[in-house]
DNA sequence: TAAGATTGAGTATTCAATCTTG
DNA sequence: CAAGATTGAATACTCAATCTTA
């Protein structure tokens, strides 16, 4: 796509668009071979955090946010993968009021297997189509729009600047 | 970042790490913004489409498969937009099993105010960002992507052998 | 007061089964 | 029998309120 110096709104929006499409697919294809090996994708995400933690141990509010989960949804995901003795609660001695998130040795075992897994995935499905150098700048954009979206996550007043439109349905 | 040649597991699966991150952040944000303006993320996306097709109509089975959504869910989701007076229902004369959603007035006018928000958004939290180039090429992998794993989609077998039918074409 | 974690209520989604039409 | 759409059951999430501790 050469780029033009100023694209129109139909434009921006139809680029997102590809965006959105395109992280949904693959995204549904590498968790769909995920959940062959027997994990849900949300699982996979906490397990893969934990895994390369040193110590596999991380405070449940720290790694809620990193999946981007609410504080009382990570609780009951956090049910569910104990249950599976995936995963371990460790009471904090420093501060009694946060709780560590360990792997177990099954959880380690079973993350180790499903991350070579999902790397050949992603050899496959992402790799193969856009290269190397193609991937490495689609992360590169990646961090930067993350690292812009968490710095304002927060900051962002709710102002009372509204859209010009019609009243919110309801 | 500097490609490798040859990048190893770790660096590729913390490459896609750096997407799923990426895009939930600047989703989350855009989500809230649209929010804002009374339209769930998953209205948006559907008056989005809807808007951009001529006679601002689709077969809601297609229309599904594009917010990628499962069948019922999608009759349920129509549901709550119908309520809203956004959409419309219109039986197909053609062939009687489909069923046409169209916009209505008041979605039309509502979608066409969301996405002249929509793109002031992602002027600021996108293309300021990345700029105009980057946002490009971002789209151009996107769609690449996208297409490489639609045309696996259900080409793909599960676990066995494919269900009788053509042989895929890619 | 504030922050971390949990609980309960409400909502939204998927899956499987069903109905209708081609 | 296959495909589109809908329904009901089950699941998973968010939000708001609560409890505990700093």
């Amino acid at each position: 796509v050469p780029a033009s110096p100023c694209p129109d709104d139909e434009q921006i929006v139809g680029w997102w668009g590809l965006l959105v499409e395109g992280f949904a697919a693959t995204s549904r294809l590498l968790a769909d071979d995920i959940a062959r090996s027997g994990l849900p994708a949300t699982w996979f995400e906490v397990l893969l955090r934990l895994r390369r933690t040193p110590g596999h141990r991380l405070s449940a509010s720290h790694l809620a946010a990193e999946v981007s989960f609410s504080s009382g949804g990570f609780t009951k995901l956090t049910d569910r993968i104990v249950t599976a003795g995936l995963v371990e609660r460790h009471p904090c001695q420093d501060d009694r009021r946060v709780t560590w998130i360990g792997l177990t040795p099954q959880g380690l075992a079973l993350i180790d297997a499903a991350t070579r897994n999902h790397a050949r995935q992603l050899r496959e499905h992402v790799l193969g189509v856009l290269g190397t150098d193609g991937f490495a700048a689609l992360a590169d954009a990646s961090r930067a729009l993350r690292d812009h979206a968490r710095t304002l996550d927060g900051a962002e007043p709710a102002d009372g600047r509204r859209v010009d439109g019609p009243a919110p349905v309801g």
